[in-house]
DNA sequence: GCCTTTACTTCCTTTTTGGTAAGTATCTGT
DNA sequence: ACAGATACTTACCAAAAAGGAAGTAAAGGC
């Protein structure tokens, strides 16, 4: 993470990647497994769930309950600090659905433009 | 930009990269000139302002003004759809502001970690 | 004729991110 | 003794994003 000045950026350093608003948002809903979260997220890999989840645990959104039970199980939820980034995934998820036909039309519109 | 499902997902990928938050920031005080934008975005390099405006534009979250001089003067502005992003940008920032202090900790604390 | 200004573009390299496939540890059940 | 379950890790490769340096076009001023 580098230096930045620009308030609104600093947010988003937190979200960055294909996969951290979505696991974050899923965990909204309460704890959630490795397993679990896992196939509630089409197309992630074992290695990048293990991967985000741990920069998330780093930078202190999500809380990691091990039980030592075996086989092994793992909590992940969210933390206050986590949760204090309600406002924005909010403000984003209100975004998508106001815009959601502007939204499906940029998109054929931009897939056109890539196969010219 | 792939298919998406995960309706927080969507709107991330309109301010995805390195600067487009940081472009639309600027543009919300107001219409900038390439040069001026250029000057204001400590750091960044002609190839990527082009680049970023360029899919700006084609995301139409901006109005690219074109004036028929020598030499060339093109201004940026915010369309309608660049500007119903407010609430999310404005979330980012009260979220940046309000946890300022927690922020700088993590980064001086992850800053750590990567050097050990 | 040449330098300056502005808004770019192009080519090339580096860095970052994402993905695939296989392997590991440990206990339970058969 | 071996397969299954769970939560990972590791090594390697591919793709995407970012960056540097140089070049381009066109008019005006000296």
């Amino acid at each position: 993470m580098a230096q930045n000045i620009c308030p609104v950026e600093t947010g988003l350093q937190f979200l960055s990647g294909r996969w951290k608003a979505r696991i974050l948002w899923k965990l909204y809903n309460g704890t959630l497994r490795f397993g679990e979260l896992r196939r509630g997220l089409s197309g992630i890999t074992e290695k990048m769930l293990a991967q985000q989840l741990k920069e998330l645990e780093r930078d202190q959104l999500i809380i990691r309950t091990q039980y030592p039970e075996m086989p092994p199980r793992v909590e992940y939820s969210l933390s206050p600090f986590g949760r204090s980034l309600t406002p924005v995934l909010e403000a984003l998820k209100q975004w998508g659905n106001d815009n959601q036909k502007q939204i499906i039309r940029l998109k054929n519109q931009n897939a056109k433009l890539e196969t010219k």
